[in-house]
DNA sequence: TAGCATGTGCTAATTTTCCAGCACTTCCGC
DNA sequence: GCGGAAGTGCTGGAAAATTAGCACATGCTA
């Protein structure tokens, strides 16, 4: 996997985070989510790199065309989880939970600390 | 917040991580943490536009000089931590929990398992 | 059908990043 | 005291990134 997405220039993985959490988007959709947008048509000709250097490819829809990440989601995902464990938290899932709930704690809801819960009571089972 | 580690470029961005990793190091430190590492004196360059730009600071060690960045530790984690939660997690706590299992999942210990249901226990009484 | 809005590809050029090299200092051992 | 090892700052320039602009296609509407 020499094709990591971190070793893309600021451009380059602004645009990825855009496609990654919206999924799909035009070259219009991608230039409001950049931050400090720049022409729409810098926007394009950063898409169609990105497309040669195959991150992510496009489909017409209309006149227009709709880019999406090649890597699937939960590909990049767990890379990219894995890699901010390493950097910030030594490499502990314990310490990433604390920070998790610290930074939402108040705004879950009793259902889905429940369904945490549920999660990792299922670990320990595996586990065993 | 506009001194954000998300606008550095890539060289600056992997130093970032690399100081975050260990905290402190010297540039010969911070060299051998570099995938595909340049010069020496070209990461020293680098190391002086960083501390230029306010993201980290040295302190005299002996003759080295000792980099260490300025953002505390846990702020930069809760800030990285919440951008990916919004790109990759649809800013759900749940799902980084599930992928966060995925992960390491077999190779958490019962203790530590343990401890992370005491965190989500804690978070369930503060709700209430 | 002419004109406009909204697409696209391509490319030249500016700006930023990135790097290696050079000159200088300090410490240490011989 | 001299020479080497290991620091540092600074700087010019190559390489990469980023951008805007131009030319062209297509669909829509007056």
């Amino acid at each position: 996997m020499s094709d990591e997405t971190r070793d893309l220039s600021r451009r380059e993985r602004q645009i990825m985070d855009c496609l990654f959490k919206v999924g799909r988007a035009t070259a219009a959709e991608v230039m409001d989510g950049l931050p400090d947008a720049p022409s729409y048509s810098a926007v394009r000709a950063l898409l169609r790199i990105l497309e040669t250097k195959g991150h992510i490819r496009h489909e017409e829809e209309g006149r227009a065309y709709v880019y999406m990440p090649l890597q699937r989601r939960d590909s990049a995902r767990q890379s990219a989880l894995s890699h901010l464990l390493k950097t910030f938290f030594d490499n502990s899932a314990e310490q990433a939970v604390a920070a998790l709930l610290a930074i939402k704690g108040e705004k879950l809801s009793e259902a889905e600390l429940e369904r945490m819960s549920k999660l990792i009571d299922a670990a320990k089972k595996e586990g065993r």
